[in-house]
DNA sequence: TGTGTATATTCTTAATTATGAATATATCAG
DNA sequence: CTGATATATTCATAATTAAGAATATACACA
């Protein structure tokens, strides 16, 4: 009856970091390759990859492989749920922090598919 | 851009703890004094307090004095919402996990007047 | 096979969190 | 005021987590 709490603490903790929720806000509208991260979020590659790993072994993402990129994306929906409730409850204690919507845009610079090839990118259609 | 991120990690972080959790499923069901946590938890009451701080300092809980007994009860309902998505989640990943309802039951010991008035006591309608 | 690119891991140290012990504060009863 | 009870805080230490640096792995392409 303790140890179940224990499983779920493990998953809180996984939340409990402010680069691992902005992945999971991202990966939220769309999967999302390691480089493409990285470039957003604006971290070294090494440490991104490390709060990856953190999620994974939380059960929060899944990861497939395609070529030399890796593709995380939710392994469920409702992870996007709780990231959503969660910015209600900080949005109740301090109205002036701001949760924007996260578009799924090509990042200069950023080497995957998905930022350079006109037809699988989010803004060709 | 990135310290919303911080503030939404420490409430994160207030729901990254067993004991935490256990509480807040506790007060999501019902309002509840320290003693009568301490009782159902069998923690030493320090403890308890120290974990009861953590959730008054991310603002998850809120407290009323009631002559010796001090209540604490949710601030936002939706800490329970938030309860509620990481317990489906944690059932994704483990299905064999059980998070049974906790009923609001006078506690043998327990000092406050709804463990022990029946006038007031959960289970005297 | 060798080289370049994308990603992961390991190691180390700093920082934070957890938790027991002791003690302080606040209220009530007398 | 005094003693008893409920709750909170402070302090010290153990345990865990954070994050940079260096390095390893895995695949693609020539």
């Amino acid at each position: 009856m303790e140890e179940t709490y224990e499983a779920l603490s493990e998953i809180s903790k996984a939340f409990a970091h402010p680069t691992r929720l902005r992945i999971l806000e991202l990966l939220s509208v769309d999967e999302a390759c390691v480089c493409h991260l990285t470039h957003i979020l604006d971290k070294r590659q090494a440490y991104v990859s490390q709060q990856l790993g953190v999620l994974r072994d939380a059960g929060l993402v899944d990861v497939r492989r395609d070529g030399q990129m890796i593709y995380y994306r939710l392994a469920d929906a409702r992870a996007a749920g709780v990231l959503s409730l969660l910015k209600d409850l900080a949005l109740g204690s301090n109205p002036k922090l701001r949760y924007d919507p996260v578009p799924r845009v090509p990042v200069a610079g950023c080497p995957c598919p998905r930022c350079n090839e006109a037809d699988t990118c989010c803004c060709a259609s």
